[in-house]
DNA sequence: TTGTAAGCGTTATCAG
DNA sequence: CTGATAACGCTTACAA
């Protein structure tokens, strides 16, 4: 833990001004001699660049945060996962916030650019207030949103499909033979819980189907009370055989109810998740469940963020990733799953990843 | 994305020099007509501490990093999610590496320590050579490792006790009349690897049970790597009565490797995991599983982390997290989930957390 | 109580 | 090609 070395040690050591060790260090045209002395100073001493002291320098940190409301959640896990390498790849570190969705929390991160700790951020909020756009449109460092915002945001902006994505769960359930979908969703005031609300009623609309609220039940985006809702809307509506589920965690939930109750998936009851999370896979019986690419989504924030870096006067851009509908045993029984033997299976149903507006 | 005003801006503005400007913003004793000043015009500017500058001064960057072999992996994830929150109550923020577990990587992140980028480093190495105690001794910045280190190792140290852990699950195996127990482990060059590979057959030495070779496999710690050693395993062995794995993932594995073969779990074959993750309680059967105390693990590194950032001089700390038997129906059939409704479940088997060493 | 000035470790400009 | 020297934005003696 001893003091490190500055490029004033090293100039000292090899008998040269601080402005020659710098430009060797950064590879600056020098003579060899005086390269060669420096490297060797450098070397013998152990010198590491201080990061903190050339970032004042240059204004650029080389660092970006990444704001999601919850580690925990398999969703963020899954962007964390794409975003970490694409950084990486880019010499930029990751700092991530945990903001349990609480708005106040998330206006703190936005606040908290003028810091000038990160050159950047990736936001991904449950819900976006007023107190979002308006601090996204002042903030002090680039910012990237994953998910929906009001249309003339001026802000990169990732967003998933649901719409499409719901529907591709409730054309697979009506191809099977299931006329009778019930619908368990999380919250309405979030983005994702209006979004996928709304999309329900137009899919059913599309097929002909009567919307009917005996069969819809609004809870929350996990396990134990997607167990709840599911409960309620079963005793409320037992005829009904499919459960078109807002997240995987909710279907989780879902499962566990249909189990105890002793109701067989799919035959009874087929369900459907969203998110295609790992938990998808690692279920009995696995989940049918519709991706929304949370992966493509972390990637592409992560890319919009690196070119926004780069070229700070660009049109802000809007991406959207297709959904996919990935079938498993709780709508397609076992057949959907013989032969599995990886991370992940099941077919596929590909819809072309659509791009919009900004640079070409 | 203005430039941000600076404490010159503020003097400027509020007619004061710097010197008052800092002193304001810290607290320190001032006037109370040039505090209100200096504040009007912190507000009007919209004034927000550099906190590069901050740190180049003050020498603490408020931040800790956190190095893990793979954020896809469960297990760290635990330990992200309490790290998380114990790092920020304490005002600092969290730098994530994934190294995937490459040595290369994993030097690379203790000698970027040098850059002072962050305060201080949590590690938690799956392999540990020589290169990475010789960096850790000359390291720049405080470090935790999460994971075993060798004796007399001068270094804050959180260890799981895989030992106690392996003996736990068999001893449930054996009081459920299980006899004939297979291994299916990780690299036996990792930490954990060897670790659990000595508990097992010290385990089956203390219930007096033969150690055979024809009912141990070593694959590696995912679940595709899992299922292939289990097959073989199985193919080899048909007789097990039990699957003893050495994570949740590997487990997984074997039970997708099981329901193909048409046995039944628990009757025909009893599954323990490691880890007790999320996915453990997903997966149908739920899957018993030893908790190494992932969550505790993570939230000691933060506090051991804390300490020495507050303390330099004390002794290095060892705190051993205690392993946990979570039983579910993997081993206990259904009995064990019935009424089952949250994210957790089953009954589980305490051992007392043990710390040794350093300061009271 | 306040202002001046000296750093923190770099990078970058500008004479030599 | 190289060496002084001035920033970058902040904290902190030391004087006034």
């Amino acid at each position: 833990m001893a003091e490190g070395p500055t490029i004033n040690t090293i100039a000292e050591r090899a008998g040269v001004s601080i402005a020659s060790v710098s430009r060797v260090l950064n590879g600056l045209p020098t003579r060899q001699e005086t390269v060669r002395k420096v490297l060797a100073a450098a070397e013998e001493l152990g010198y590491v660049r201080n990061a903190v002291a050339r970032s004042l320098k240059s204004r650029r940190t080389h660092q970006v945060a990444f704001a999601m409301a919850d580690i925990g959640n398999p969703v963020y896990l899954a962007m964390v996962r794409q975003i970490q390498p694409v950084l990486k790849a880019a010499g930029y570190r990751l700092v991530l916030h945990s903001t349990d969705a609480i708005v106040a929390d998330e206006i703190d991160v936005l606040h908290s650019l003028g810091e000038r700790y990160v050159d950047g951020l990736i936001m991904s909020p449950l819900r976006v207030t007023n107190e979002h756009l308006k601090m996204i449109a002042t903030a002090r460092a680039p910012v990237v949103i994953i998910g929906s915002v009001p249309e003339g945001t001026r802000v990169d902006n990732v967003r998933a499909d649901s719409r499409t994505g719901v529907r591709l769960a409730i054309d697979h359930l009506y191809e099977l033979g299931r006329r009778r979908i019930g619908f368990v969703n999380g919250p309405l005031d979030t983005v994702p819980g209006a979004a996928r609300a709304a999309a329900y009623g137009e899919a059913l609309k599309e097929r002909g189907l009567p919307y009917d609220e005996e069969i819809v039940e609004v809870g929350d985006f996990y396990r134990a009370e997607g167990a709840r809702a599911a409960r309620a809307l079963l005793d409320r509506a037992p005829g009904v055989d499919a459960l078109m589920c807002a997240n995987d965690l909710i279907a989780l939930g879902a499962l566990d109810v249909l189990r105890a109750a002793g109701l067989r998936v799919p035959e009874d009851v087929a369900v459907v998740g969203m998110d295609d999370t790992d938990l998808a896979a690692a279920s009995w019986p696995s989940l049918t469940s519709v991706s929304l690419g949370s992966a493509e989504r972390g990637k592409a924030a992560a890319e919009l963020l690196l070119d926004r870096l780069n070229d700070m006067d660009s049109q802000p851009r809007v991406v959207t990733v297709a959904p996919r509908l990935v079938i498993r045993a709780s709508t397609a029984g076992e057949a959907a799953v013989l032969g599995v033997r990886g991370e992940t299976s099941g077919e596929t149903v590909n819809i072309p990843l659509q791009s919009k507006g900004g640079t070409p």
